[in-house]
Order: C-alpha cells, then structure tokens, then sequence
DNA sequence: AAAAAAAACAAACGTTTGTTTAATATTTTG
DNA sequence: CAAAATATTAAACAAACGTTTGTTTTTTTT
C-alpha cells in the first residue's frame, strides 16, 4: 500500500506507526512481526532489536496514547471554572484528541481487558495517575456541589467509555454504514455527547411523561 | 480449580462455558485450543468434533450475547411509556443482563474491534437488528419530541459503551481499587448511568457558573 | 444381542509464532 | 583513514498454533 515517501523516516519510527495500524485494525495477537516487518519495511530481526519484544512495543504505543490522554484531561479539567464549563471543554479536546490519534485510542482500549500482568500493570499506573485527577477535579467538586460521592473508578471509565464509543464499534458500524447510510459525523458526536452528560436527555427537550423519580434519588430504594 | 461437579454437564456444554470464561479473561487469540480443552476437561479433538473450527465457537458465542441484548432492548424500550421511562427500565435490565453475562459482554465487546471479515459480517448482522429497534423507538420518538435526529450508530453504542464500561475497564480498575479502595457498586453504577442519561450532571445538582450555551444548541455553532 | 450413531481418544499434520544468533553493511566518532 | 558504534540482514530456533486423521469406546436404536 503505502510504499512510497515511508522510507525516509527512520525504522524505528516506521515499525512504531505501522504497528498502530495494524494492531489497532486486526489485534495485537493477530498481528504477526513478520507482517508488521514486511509492512513496515524493515528486516524482521530490527523490531526485536529495536524493541527488545513484541511487548514492550505495545506498552510503547500505550504509553504514548495515555501520556496524551492526560495531558488533556490536566489540562481540560484544571482550572476554576464551573464543572459544566470544565466538562465541555474536556468533552470537545478529548473527543478530538481520540479522533487524531484513533489507531491508539483502539489499540489502548480494545487490548485494554487481556490480562498480561506486565500490560494490565503498566495500564494501572497510567489508570491510577488518571484517577487522581478526575478525583481532584470532578470527584470532589461534584461531592460539594450536589453531595454525592461519585468514586472515580466509576466516573473515568464512564466517560471514557462514553467519548470513544464512536472508535469502539467503527468497523461494525461502517458495515451496517454501507447497507443504509445516515452518517454521524464528529461534531454531531462530539455535541451530542457534551449535551447529554450535561443535561441529558431532558436536556434536548424531552418530555418527562410519568413519574420524575429518576432524576431524583436514584440510589434511595436500593438498599443491600 | 474447578474440577468437581463439573463432569455432569454435557461436554459440548462444558467447552462453550469455559471457552467464555478464558476468551473474556485473556482474549480470543491468546486462548489456545489445548488450554481450553484442559481447562474444560475434554479432548481437543472435541471442540472441533462440535463446533467446526474455533471461529465458529466464538460466533456460538457472540450469538448467545447478542441474541439475550437484543431481547433485553426490544422488552424495555417497547411500550407507549415515555422516553425517560422506558430508558429507566431500559439501562436497569441492560446493566442487569450486562452484570450476568459479563464474560459473554467482555468478548462480544473487546473482540469486537478486529476486523475478521467472518466475525465482522456476524457482528453486522446483530448491529443490524440492533438498529432498527434504537431507531424506532429511540430515535424516531427523539426526532418528534426534541426535533433533534439522532442516528441511532450513534446512540446505540454510545448507550452501550456506558454501560459497559464498568466491565470493560475491569482487569484495570480491579487493580487500582486494589492499592486505594472506594469501589462502586452495582446499584451506583446502574443508579449514576440513569441519572446522568436522563438529566445530565445539571440534573445531579451541578450549579452551572458561566455561560449556559452547553445545553442550549450545541450543534448550532458547528457548521461543516 | 446386533447394528448404527455419537462421543472420545492419542497422535500427528503442516504452519506460524516470537525470539535469537552470527555475520555483514552502514554510519559515526576519534 | 582507522576504529567504534550502530544498523541491517538471512537463517535458524524451539514452541505453540488450529486442524485432521484413524481408531476405540460409549451410547442409542432396531
């Protein structure tokens, strides 16, 4: 495919962009080192050489991606401004980031479950350094402001979750895409969800036919 | 670990129980047809004698979860009820279904990405029927009560994607809840997800500071 | 009990896997 | 230019992979 102008970067850098892509499309384990060599451009031994295993390759792309990840949410979240103005920006950067860096956010999400002790303890310490913020800058401002205590192990995987839906399923939903179209495009994405955790569905406008216990004391009837 | 009383069930049985257990724990890829043979005490010749091939296993598989989701979004989200209503019921028995047969969401969900055309277009197939079910009851009410049309490749997995993300962070947060303690249970978690889809953190309590643009038209200064 | 069908088994099939080795080529440094 | 360090290569390694084979045991049917 992409065999021209990917010869002046260096190996390295190649097997590293490559390796996103494949990994983020067919899987980690599906993803042999002599296809990723062949695509890639570089002698099978290099990646080893360079790497030192196909692990640490993943934990490198890993890295990247939450590095990233953090930065937006430090910088998005931080601040004094009121928890809506603070969301709507982390909403809007976050989703944006994902978009840019898509091949990542999969490769860090969809790998994210299997339970390599190396990986899964390379992903906590980023998890942990994440909950720490969202604890600081959401947790504890949501418990002043409303007096629930949401625990950040619930809420980050939430929203995650939330803005990453769009990558999470894409080669399904492009499938189902192609049979009736209807495109979302990103904003559309980005807006929805912003309004949803804001207001949610109310908030677009929704009539609240029967009972409002909803929105009420959700967690008041059930008790253990 | 669990080897009595497990004798009794029928060996087909046996192989598709433990298939999920393992393909959920640590991947589709990574489960070698020994390991799991081991694991559930039969031959390995008996999983092929069963299920064809190992991509048939998982497509067993993905049937079974697809099949109880699809029967949990028709059950709840039909009915003149309203819509916060029927998403009430909705994400309780969703989250419910989702608490059950976690393992059988974990590799619908994180296998869902590679793009095996096989598991892909068996995937589509269910998005699919899926679909058409978010878009008569969700959307279309959506689009007559609020003028907002929402397609429902958006909705679906992003009305997914939250309440699963409790279990597809799992492996991770299990091990950060493990150094500093604080773990959400069900009930908050089923609890927050309502609340939050149906009146957004605004509907939590959350004074909104500055400007109010968030909720008002957030599509409306995002043109293409 | 005899015949037919289903289930279970051990063994081997040919590939592919990630990794390593040792030799060669290229570039950088003194 | 020579020496040292870095980059690249082809070849081989054992281990694991999914699958198939031919045979034997168990169950069901007649």
């Amino acid at each position: 495919m992409k065999t021209t102008a990917t010869k002046h970067k260096s190996s390295r850098e190649r097997i590293l962009q490559t390796a996103v892509v494949l990994f983020a499309r067919q899987g980690f384990d599906r993803t042999g080192l002599r296809e990723l060599a062949r695509e890639a451009c570089v002698n099978l031994a290099m990646i080893n050489y360079f790497f030192g295993s196909k692990k640490k390759l993943l934990t490198e792309i890993l890295d990247v991606f939450f590095a990233g990840y953090l930065q937006v949410i430090t910088t998005e979240l931080s601040g004094d401004d009121s928890l809506p103005t603070k969301f709507e920006r982390f909403i809007v950067n976050a989703v944006d980031f994902f978009d840019s860096n898509r091949d990542f956010l999969v490769v860090a999400i969809t790998d994210l479950h299997q339970d390599d002790p190396e990986i899964t303890e390379h992903k906590a310490h980023w998890g942990n350094r994440i909950m720490a913020v969202i604890k600081k800058e959401v947790c504890l401002p949501l418990a002043r402001e409303t007096g629930q205590e949401i625990p950040p192990t619930l809420i980050a995987p939430l929203l995650t979750s939330m803005m990453a839906s769009r990558y999470l399923f894409s080669p399904v939903v492009v499938k189902i895409e192609s049979e009736s179209p209807g495109v979302p495009d990103l904003q559309q994405h980005t807006a929805f969800i912003t309004s949803l955790f804001l207001g949610g569905i109310k908030g677009l406008g929704v009539m609240d036919g029967t009972g409002s216990a909803a929105t009420q004391s959700p967690q008041g009837s059930t008790g253990e």
